[in-house]
DNA sequence: CAGTGGTCTAGACCACACG
DNA sequence: GTGTGGTCTAGACCACTGA
C-alpha cells in the first residue's frame, strides 16, 4: 500500500551491514575474517565504522572476537530452548538435549545484604549472605552468567565444595529438605556492564536477556534470590500466554 | 611530541559512568544537560568517548537524546507491569493503572507472505497478509513498537478505518466471533535496528525487549503474528515459574 | 616479538529543531 | 542562521595472544 521511506546515501552503516553479512555467509564456520585494519580498507570505510557494524552481528551470536586472536564466523550453535511455566536448571536443559555445558570461573563470596537483596529476600539489612557468581559455558564458550544469592542459614559456602556443578537449584533441590514451590522471574534486556562483557567474552553494551528471580518455599519463604544473564542465540524462552476472557 | 600519557587509561569508561550517573542525579527530570562538546571539554574526554558513555544512561530510560534539541533527564515514568500468564493488550494494562497511552506513526499496508511469516502463520508462502505496524506512546515517548501480520481473511485494512487505537487483540476480541484462546510467545533481547531506532526515538544499537508471538484459535488455527518491541524501563514483566519434581 | 582486537582522541560534516 | 545531537574518519596507543 506505502512504501516505507528510507534514507538510504548517508547511511554506510546499513551498506556495510549487507556486505558483512555476505562475507559472514560465505566464510566457513570456524574461519576467521580479515584483521580490522585491513577489512577497514576493503570496505573503504573506518575501522570505528566498520566495529559499530561488526557489533549486531556479534550480539547475534554469528561472529566471535577474540582479543589477540581474530574475529571468527561462528557456527549454528544448539539453541537451549525452555518454557517459562517451569523452572529447570540449565543443565537439566542441556541434558534433555545432550548438549554438554560445563562450569567456569566459579565465585563464591559472604556478603551483607544490600537494600535491594534485603527486600528481595526477605531479610534485615546487613545480613549474611552468601553469593554464588559463575560462568556457564557451552561448546566451549560462556553463554550464561549467573548470580545466586541466599541467607547463610540456607546454603553454607562448605556446600558448594564438592560437586558443585553450576546449579544452585539441582543443589537445593538434592541436599536440602525445602519445599521450593515457585519462582518469580522479571525479565529485562539489559546492556552488557563492562565486567559481564568480560566474563561473556562479548563487548560491553551488548544485549543480554536478563532474569531476576525469588525462589519460594511453599510457605511463603524466600529462599535466593537471581540475576541470569543470557547471550541472545544460545537460549530460546517461550511463554504460553491464556487470552483474557477465553478458557 | 608532548602527547599526553593517558591515565587510567583502560577506566575512562567507568569514571565517566560514574560523573555522569552523579550529574543525572543532580539535574532535576525535565532539565537539559550541557551540549555534547562542551560536556566532553568539561569532563576531560572526547564526544565520541562521552556519548559512549552516555547510552548506557538512555537504555535505562534515565536520559533521552533529541537531535536538534539536546539531551534531558527524564523522571521516573510510571511502570506497566504485567504477568505472562494471560495477554492483555497494552491499551488494558495501561488503563488499570490510570496511564495515558497513545499510538502514533500508525502503517498498514497489505504483503505476501514471507518464509518466516508463512511459517508462523501456518499459510501458504505468498499468500495475501495484513500488516499493521504502530508506535505506542505513553507520557508523549515512543515506549513500544508493535507489529502485526495477519492473514487478509482475518482482518482487512477496511476493518481498521475507525476507532483504531492500537491494539490488534482489542480489535479481534470486540469485532470478530473468533473463539481466542491462548498466544505463544518467545522471548528475546535484541539491539535496535537503525529503523526501529528512529521510531522509538532511541539509538541504534539500545536494547530492547522484543516479545515474537503466534495468537491461536481453540482450534488451534494461528490468526496473528506479532513483534513487539518494548523499550527497557516503561515495562516490567514476569512469570511465576512452578519448580519441577524433587527427585 | 609481531599481530590482533579494545579504547580513545580530535576534528569534520550531516540532519534536525527552533527562532 | 544557530545550535543541537548523529555519523564518520584517520590515527594513536593499550592489552592480549601466540610463536
Amino acid at each position: 500500500m506505502t512504501q516505507e521511506v528510507q534514507v538510504e546515501s548517508t547511511h554506510i552503516f546499513q551498506r556495510l551491514q549487507t556486505q558483512l553479512s555476505r562475507m559472514i555467509a560465505e566464510t566457513p564456520p570456524g574461519n576467521r575474517l580479515p584483521a580490522e585494519p585491513e577489512l577497514a580498507k576493503q570496505l573503504g570505510v573506518s575501522r570505528a565504522t566498520l566495529r559499530e557494524a561488526m557489533r549486531s552481528f556479534e550480539g547475534q551470536g554469528l561472529i566471535r572476537r577474540r582479543q589477540g586472536i581474530g574475529t571468527f564466523v561462528v557456527g549454528h550453535s544448539q539453541v537451549i530452548e525452555s518454557g517459562l511455566e517451569v523452572l529447570e536448571s540449565i543443565e537439566t536443559l542441556a541434558r534433555r538435549i545432550q548438549l554438554e555445558v560445563s562450569m567456569g570461573a566459579l565465585h563464591v563470596s559472604q556478603i551483607k545484604a544490600t537494600p535491594t537483596m534485603a527486600t528481595a529476600l526477605q531479610v534485615e539489612e546487613n545480613a549474611q549472605l552468601v553469593q554464588i557468581a559463575r560462568v556457564i559455558q557451552a561448546e566451549r564458550r560462556p553463554v550464561a552468567y549467573l548470580v545466586d544469592t541466599l541467607p547463610e542459614d540456607i546454603l553454607a559456602p562448605a556446600d558448594l565444595q564438592q560437586g558443585f556443578t553450576g546449579s544452585v537449584l539441582d543443589l537445593l533441590l538434592q541436599h536440602s529438605s525445602l519445599p521450593l514451590a515457585t519462582s518469580r522471574a522479571e525479565i529485562q534486556a539489559v546492556a552488557a556492564s563492562p565486567e559481564i562483557a568480560r566474563l561473556l567474552e562479548i563487548q560491553r553494551g551488548d544485549v543480554l536477556l536478563l532474569f531476576s528471580a525469588q525462589l519460594f518455599t511453599s510457605t511463603g519463604k524466600v529462599v535466593d534470590y537471581s540475576l541470569s544473564y543470557f547471550l541472545p542465540g544460545y537460549f530460546q524462552f517461550h511463554v504460553v500466554r491464556r487470552v483474557e476472557g477465553s478458557r
